[in-house]
DNA sequence: TATTGTTATACTCTATAACTATA
DNA sequence: TATAGTTATAGAGTATAACAATA
């Protein structure tokens, strides 16, 4: 494959990500289209742990500002999916909790886009899949 | 759907790519904030060679519709930074081709996109980090 | 006073369908 | 007829600023 430049490391690293960025982003949309989502919402689902963050937190998570957050978990309480619950520790904070149905499509989600890296990186071996998860997670802020 | 866990490394690496996938999301937007553009735009230079796609290529190469494509390059042809040309082969098609600032604004978005990453990464040793691009590029489509 | 979530605003991105101009 | 790009439309995502409730 690319054994290629070795002074050019960096923007290989950069173009392997950019790469590795679109590939990902289009999982997202074909997940989201094939579910009837949106590719945010998508991605909303597979942030969401059994914790339940508060929108602030969420807003760090998906990396846009607070104010979206209000609208995307909007449609997805009126689709059932979420539910607000306000913190009893601190009444300002509201808390995002996935229904029945939410849990489900999450677990569905997270299957999906699990089955696409899979079927993307079917050419490594298990060892070199394990190297690559502790390579991308090396030295995480 | 697919085969399912092998101890766990299929959910671990699907893991690993969502969160790289969140964490070049986050450096676009913070480089688009930085120079007044927005994510996608900064997507778009990115994607962006010397060769000039056609606004279908360009629509492929950002995983959407060649409808939005449209909007986007207007956008920035009337910000100066991109040109249309026809096609003389096809009249049908049009060329994206980036004006003397849009080269100037390219490189720039590539430069702080390497730079996010090379931070990123900065743990790696540079074997490390050729074995990286090595493990990603591996089995490309 | 500071913080959390919300609302208001304005703009951008998105997909679908219908249109035009070329082929 | 088929394809490339555009327009129209409607909905969703985005950031900024101003606001209410709570701390």
């Amino acid at each position: 494959m690319s054994t290629k430049l070795e002074g050019m490391a960096d923007r290989d690293l950069a173009g392997a990500m950019a790469l590795v960025h679109r590939e990902s982003s289009a999982l997202y949309s074909e997940i989201a289209r094939r579910l009837g989502l949106t590719s945010q919402q998508t991605q909303l689902f597979c942030v969401l742990s059994r914790e339940q963050p508060s929108f602030g937190e969420l807003a760090t998570m998906l990396g846009c500002d607070k104010t979206n957050v209000t609208g995307i978990v909007d449609r997805l309480v009126r689709r059932g999916y979420l539910a607000r619950e306000t913190d009893p520790q601190d009444r300002r904070v509201s808390r995002i909790v996935l229904t029945g149905e939410g849990e489900a499509l999450r677990r569905r989600i997270r299957a999906e886009f699990a089955d696409g890296v899979e079927e993307r990186y079917a050419g490594l071996s298990t060892e070199d899949r394990a190297l690559l998860v502790r390579l991308l997670g090396a030295a995480k802020p």
